[in-house]
DNA sequence: CCCGCCATTGGGATCGATTGCAGAACCGGA
DNA sequence: TCCGGTTCTGCAATCGATCCCAATGGCGGG
């Protein structure tokens, strides 16, 4: 019913294989026969049939990006990136939503497998290594992004969240802080567990003791951000700085903040973790780590094509599960200060807004 | 190198025909060859080639789906819940971002066709119509969300914004409150038009003028929700309350209001569009107009694969460009009450919070 | 003037699964 | 025992593009 190679080869008077060759950009191929060839094609609107390419050169032309959710900001950036750098490169998209589910993940790659992408992004839930070992043996390009997994052979992109954590931290310091306050993400995943890791340590570098009552570490949901927000004022009402490092917790931080009556900068310094557009519209903006959601994306992009490029060149060279960090970068707008003098009577000064309309 | 369907005949001692209709669940077949071509299927670990199958099927058991952007919450939620759907019938969900770019849209439903995706769903710019019919036409199933194009002949899913806005500022009139702001999107998109239609109405059914200088209208931005915000506080100082119809600008108008001092609801009532899970962590939790996008997106779904279904029993109905609508629903939380009385003193009233922690 | 090389082109097999059609196996009834 | 009918199975063609291999034609060098 549609337009074959075969019906353009015969408009232009040659056979299938000339057509193919001069249509694939093939070397060996006269320039005339070429433009013949590809007049007739645009005159008949020929639209290679995908199927059959891929059945018979084993390229599917098609990318698969396995991550967790869609709700969480550097996810669905990433989603844009990889799918703006494969339509660029005549690839498409195959999104697929785990849920942080193991099982479903584990689905999920075989499938992959079914539909013979060419390369796979993996967000994954660090579970399913010995899944995604397989498809990167059947010759499918592999890149883990943000979550590593120890015993994949595939090259893995992290963020540098124990760096971004401690260069907000340290910024805290520097400005004088020393009771301040952690909301971070459960110690069983990556991020939770290195963004940890990154306050504790400059803590450590400016000789101050960790406080347990200061911390709060639970999953990543706003209705964490805000009850955690609550016990810490409670707990500790002399903290003055406070570190949001659970993204998905700031949504319910920001609100809990603001319906006790703190004043930011002036009653607390806050840094938040992972950098989404309207924080920056926020009163004050709000100083934030940008875990550069945009460059891992574009990194593993990169990473993957090269693979594809050499699977190619039938080059398959010494795999290597080599890892990659993007760093992180503080991004400084108006919600730190100094804090203010210890001896200051807090509920003195809390009632009034200095009423600049 | 993989394991083919010729393999697993040969394992189970019949032939590929046979082996194809055991796996494909053909009715004309004994049950107990089937049990046997599946065991011998299992045992191999049989994947089948999806090219080969849809080259000689033609049938991809592929799905497009084309949106502006992931960003905005509605378009996230739909992503996930037409992955989630797709799956579950085995078909794969192809993601395209259009930026909302008419020329990139066209692109994109180009190269849908070359894939031979068996289904569409299009969150569209509107202006392609001709590019989805020739896919219908073609064959493939296809669902407009959210914006419909005239011209297509494909069925359209859309939200009930005309009713929602009309829904939520009723809502506010029964309060007793009368000079209420408008914050919308742009009058040359479909929702910016119904949603303001809807607000328009109610205050018409009331008898009440319509006041420019309540009105904003805009980009999807949230710099343009801050600085509207900032527009209407000083223009109409007197205004009680505020419907955000504007999903982006709502990340604006929260801190401008919160900036301003403005109390919710004691001085403003405020109604914003499109439920996103953090308004009900804000203080106070904020009323919102659920536009459904869960949804709509299942309706889309659905409507889709009815499509499908019909195309595989080969009984092409009077294909219609029937559209549908997904209720809107008024979610009722803290931030809207009936307006204090007239005559107070704004100033006198402001400064102090009413204490409650 | 003939030979051989290079640049192109065409023929036809091939990828792996599906499917129309023909035929085999089996059943019961006459 | 034979026949018609039903149920299941196998053969072989087919989907559309790719690519190995052989063939063609032109041209320069010996």
């Amino acid at each position: 019913m549609s337009v074959t190679l075969k019906d353009v080869a015969a408009a232009a008077g040659v056979s299938r294989s000339t057509a193919s060759r001069a249509l694939s950009g093939s070397s060996l191929i006269a320039a005339e026969t070429r433009a013949l060839v590809e007049e007739a094609a645009r005159r008949l609107g020929y639209r290679p049939n995908r199927a059959a390419s891929s059945l018979r050169s084993r390229q599917s032309h098609l990318i698969g990006l396995v991550v967790g959710n869609l709700v969480n900001a550097s996810f669905h950036t990433i989603a844009e990136v990889v799918q703006r750098r494969a339509a660029a490169e005549d690839y498409q998209m195959m999104l697929y939503i785990t849920d942080a589910d193991p099982r479903r993940e584990e689905t999920i790659l075989k499938t992959l497998g079914e539909h013979g992408v060419d390369g796979l992004i993996l967000i994954g839930t660090g579970s399913n290594a010995a899944a995604s070992n397989a498809l990167l043996a059947s010759g499918t390009a592999v890149v883990n992004l943000i979550r590593g997994a120890t015993e994949s052979a595939a090259p893995t992109v992290l963020a540098a969240d124990r760096d971004g954590a401690h260069e907000a931290t340290r910024h805290l310091l520097e400005l004088g802080h020393r009771r301040i306050g952690y909301i971070g993400g459960p110690s069983d995943t990556n991020s939770g567990r290195e963004r940890f890791a990154g306050y504790e340590q400059a803590l450590r570098e400016h000789g101050l003791p960790i406080d347990e009552r200061l911390i709060e570490r639970g999953p990543f949901e706003p209705a964490f951000g805000s009850s955690a927000t609550d016990r810490l004022l409670r707990r500790v009402p002399e903290m003055t700085a406070l570190l949001a490092a659970n993204h998905e917790a700031v949504f319910g931080v920001l609100p809990a903040l603001a319906a006790a009556g703190v004043r930011v900068p002036d009653d607390l310094s806050l840094i938040c973790y992972e950098d989404i557009s309207w924080l920056r519209w926020w009163h004050p903006p709000v100083t934030v780590v940008d875990n550069g959601a945009r460059e891992l994306g574009e990194l593993a992009m990169d990473l993957l094509l090269q693979q594809l490029e050499r699977d190619r060149g039938k080059v398959p060279p010494a795999r290597n599960g080599r890892t990659y960090r993007v760093g992180a970068q503080l991004i400084q707008r108006g919600s730190c200060a100094p804090p203010r003098d210890q001896g200051d009577d807090l509920s003195a000064s809390r009632p009034g807004r200095d009423g600049t309309r």
